[in-house]
DNA sequence: TGCTTGTTGCGACTAAGTCGCATCTAGAAG
DNA sequence: CTTCTAGATGCGACTTAGTCGCAACAAGCA
């Protein structure tokens, strides 16, 4: 436990929104300036791997970007508004049973999902009904 | 309607696993071999646009390609092996009805869904147990 | 306090994807 | 059948995301 990841995983654990790579970094380079991009990509691999955080693509919505969040309890799943960019999340019952629907049904071992969905928000469709 | 284009949908439809762009790239220039890879990502954007194609990511298993398919009549979730990197298919009723759920309870208007699954498959979890 | 293993920073690199621009072509209009 | 034009293509240069090897460094155990 090096003071670069204590760093980075209390940036991820405080940011109220989804960070990708490069915001994270900067958030973090204001604690611990020195850090490197690489301990970056490479604390991530590792959180990833021990299931500690989820990464995320939220549809692609402004490029090619990987966003990341401490994994929660209970997995949810993202709404992207392809017109605003919002994102809400959104969580159900029915999500878990249909995990364990597929493990049941097929015999595999689930360890991590992610379901993303991309559309329009409620505001979205209200402002401009189309 | 383009020569191109129809040589990058015919080789989509034909192709029985999930191809990335450069492997579609290589599949259309055996047919078409002046085509460019500017016009396999512009035609890619367009049928995303128009709803014909699906995005995955695969749990990014090899690297950060981006791997499409004709998008299906119904979706379903792709459940990636982790260990040998076989892609499994699979689609339930849930996963409808939790859609329902989601545009019910929100009033997000859903366009696309990504439901991705990474873990092991059966064959895996037989060979070595743990 | 010293030692060892794993981590970091750095810089150079690869791979994925984008963009501007000149040329070309599908297919509508005459 | 010929002409015309909007939109598509090919090309090449570019940007951005992510990776890697290596020497220097630090965590934390003995």
């Amino acid at each position: 436990m090096t003071t670069q990841r204590r760093v980075l995983i209390e940036t991820m654990q405080e940011a109220k929104e989804h960070l990708d790579v490069s915001s994270l970094l900067a958030l973090a380079r204001k604690r611990e300036p020195g850090i490197d991009r690489a301990t970056v990509y490479r604390t991530i691999e590792k959180l990833k791997k021990f299931g500690l955080v989820d990464e995320l693509d939220l549809m692609h919505m402004n490029g090619e970007k990987h966003y990341y969040e401490v994994k929660p309890k209970r997995d949810h799943v993202h709404l992207a508004c392809l017109q605003c960019g919002q994102v809400e999340e959104f969580s159900s019952p029915l999500f878990e049973q249909l995990k364990r629907e597929i493990t049941e049904q097929t015999g595999f071992e689930i360890l991590v999902t992610r379901l993303e969905v991309g559309g329009r928000c409620s505001v979205c469709r209200n402002s401009n009904k189309r």
